[in-house]
DNA sequence: AAGTGGTCTAGACCACTTA
DNA sequence: AAGTGGTCTAGACCACTTA
């Protein structure tokens, strides 16, 4: 086919152009996934190039993940991937939601208090004696105790929140809403035995142990927004995250 | 300095030796941030390769993002970038260095085994009768042990670590020298209740809980690499992660 | 034994940057 | 004009897979 050759007189190097052609016909499935393309030498002799320029096309798409080599057996087409959700930054209604499952919160305490020293340095960093806001929560799926959740906001951030009913706000969208966006959060997991106080908030035994989140959620302007420790039941929650290489 | 000179008598592919030689100098700072490394003639007549060797080792360090190239300019020391700290997919030992502590390992099994069910779906998706390879590791930072580790692998990708002493081996190191990369990994995390037998194999009373982290890796084609379940002491670890909105 | 991709050499001409 | 990395050639020997 006249229009998948090379043309030497461009300026884009035969390796890019080759490697357009190869993807392509991918797409175009005249190379289908699972089969094995021509060899190197083959690709040689049809296209007239070096062998270094065939394997700089096809290097490149072994990279994008779209051919796979085999040292002795040959190249192939990869089959499809899956789909790459990573793991992206939400509130617990969110998470529910999207396993299919009611979220709710019961309200168990509201308050303005002095942060424990751990709380203070991370959400009001250079701030001394500030109050804030403080918040405990037994967060629902289905009706049934998940989780206890004690949060810390900063007092302007807390007052956003006080025409709200806190047992069915979902706090992201609220901040949104008043224009505050989340850039990230860095969390810290870790697992603790269960209180018996805290075995009774959820109805479940003190053998069952807790995962403990905590997370501090950050602006777009790189303001601290949260402190968040919520303690889930590890019968009924999994913390799930996609890492990249 | 003897120590950074080529092994042209060792299996290891030369461009690896060398990419290995320029990321120790970027790690000791011989190559600092920003500034400019060696050129590419340079390098050729030091080490006595030919340019393409020199190149190849240069682009893996581009691709890993090292490294940064500028056509007419050269090459230069990447600054740091904070965030690809966290949430990067990396392995135990990459890890605990990187916290300033001594990684290690004490092995305590190794077999072909057909694998459970929940472990075969994953990581041999299609197959159904073949068996993997299970190696069970106790990990240690600073020489005490932090987590018990067990980890299956497809036997293709097992044969790979036969040379290897399992008790220093660097896994994600030996895959990426025998050229699979890896592209990221799935991972689920909770908490579960210590039994007598790990709580004896850590070390540590049964009320300390574990935080279980069960991993599956992909490779940059696609194919799960490893399915490895690792349950850490949860008074020596705790795990971080950044998310972003 | 034959065929595959993996590694490596020595050399050439080019585009881009800086002096 | 001189120096940098970018592209490309022709060839060699190797490790791995399959017949």
């Amino acid at each position: 086919m006249q229009r998948t050759q090379l043309d030497h007189t461009s300026p884009i190097p035969l390796y890019y152009q080759l490697k357009e052609i190869f993807k392509a016909k991918i797409d175009r499935g005249e190379w289908s996934p699972g089969q094995l393309i021509p060899t190197e030498n083959d690709l040689i002799s049809f296209y007239k190039v070096s062998r270094t320029t065939v394997r700089e096309a096809v290097n490149a798409l072994v990279i994008e993940g779209k051919l796979e080599k085999k040292q002795g057996k040959g190249t192939t087409v990869c089959r499809e991937k899956m789909e790459e959700k990573l793991g992206r930054l939400t509130g617990f209604a969110e998470e529910m939601q999207s396993r299919g499952l009611v979220p709710g919160a019961r309200v168990i305490e509201t308050k303005e208090v002095v942060p424990p020293d751990v709380v203070r340095e991370k959400l009001l960093p250079g701030n001394n004696e500030t109050k804030v806001l403080y918040i405990q929560r037994i967060r629902l799926a289905n009706e049934e105790p998940i989780a206890i959740e004690r949060s810390y906001w900063p007092l302007e951030i807390g007052a956003l929140f006080k025409d709200y009913d806190l047992s069915t706000i979902a706090f992201y969208s609220v901040l949104e809403e008043r224009g505050i966006r989340l850039r990230y959060a860095d969390e810290n997991i870790s697992a603790i035995a269960t209180k018996k106080s805290d075995a009774a908030l959820l109805g479940i035994e003190t053998k069952i142990p807790l995962m403990r989140m905590e997370r501090i959620s950050y602006s777009t302007q790189g303001n601290p927004v949260e402190f968040t420790i919520t303690d889930y039941r590890s019968d009924r929650y999994m913390y799930k995250v996609r890492l990249q290489r």
